[in-house]
DNA sequence: ATTAAATGTAATTTATATATTGCATTATTC
DNA sequence: GAATAATGCAATATATAAATTACATTTAAT
């Protein structure tokens, strides 16, 4: 689960717990997002997204390994 | 929760049952998904995309009510 | 070098996404 | 208008996202 967010945090000069309580989740939770470790819920995404003003694609995409087979 | 899977969907020509399929979940997560009751997680979102050929943004987005406050 | 802030991470719990089975209803096709 | 395929949906079970608490480490400021 490779993404964008911590680089979109940094721009939109943010620290993990600030775009938590932005986003309403806690720190813990955007630390293993932007670690790969968790695989979000979509509203989320959303969520961090507007917080962070960047579009889905911009921030998420696919790696070529979960491509191949469906492990989660 | 809205979102264009099902209409995606019925342009890739796909079936909920084969879409299900292609992206290795049920045809009910795929029904609930389309009816907006459920919040799938990321890595769905993207295999959705990928198997309907369209990105993320193209399929998902955020509401206004859900923007507001921090339900679900 | 100390202090404080920011981050990584582990253990346990809770909420919920998804699976499974089954049946009803709504299109399609003959 | 029967038969079949596609979809809606309910109940229960399971997997896992996210919360909570807590502590260690890393980074930044003084």
């Amino acid at each position: 689960m490779e993404n964008n967010v911590k680089v979109a945090r940094v721009q939109a000069d943010l620290t993990q717990q600030q775009l938590a309580d932005k986003v309403g989740v806690t720190r813990q939770t955007i630390s293993l997002i932007e670690k790969g470790k968790y695989n979000p819920t979509l509203k989320l995404c959303l969520a961090i997204c507007h917080a962070v003003d960047k579009t889905l694609d911009e921030i998420f995409w696919l790696n070529k390994e979960s491509e191949k087979d469906g492990k989660n």
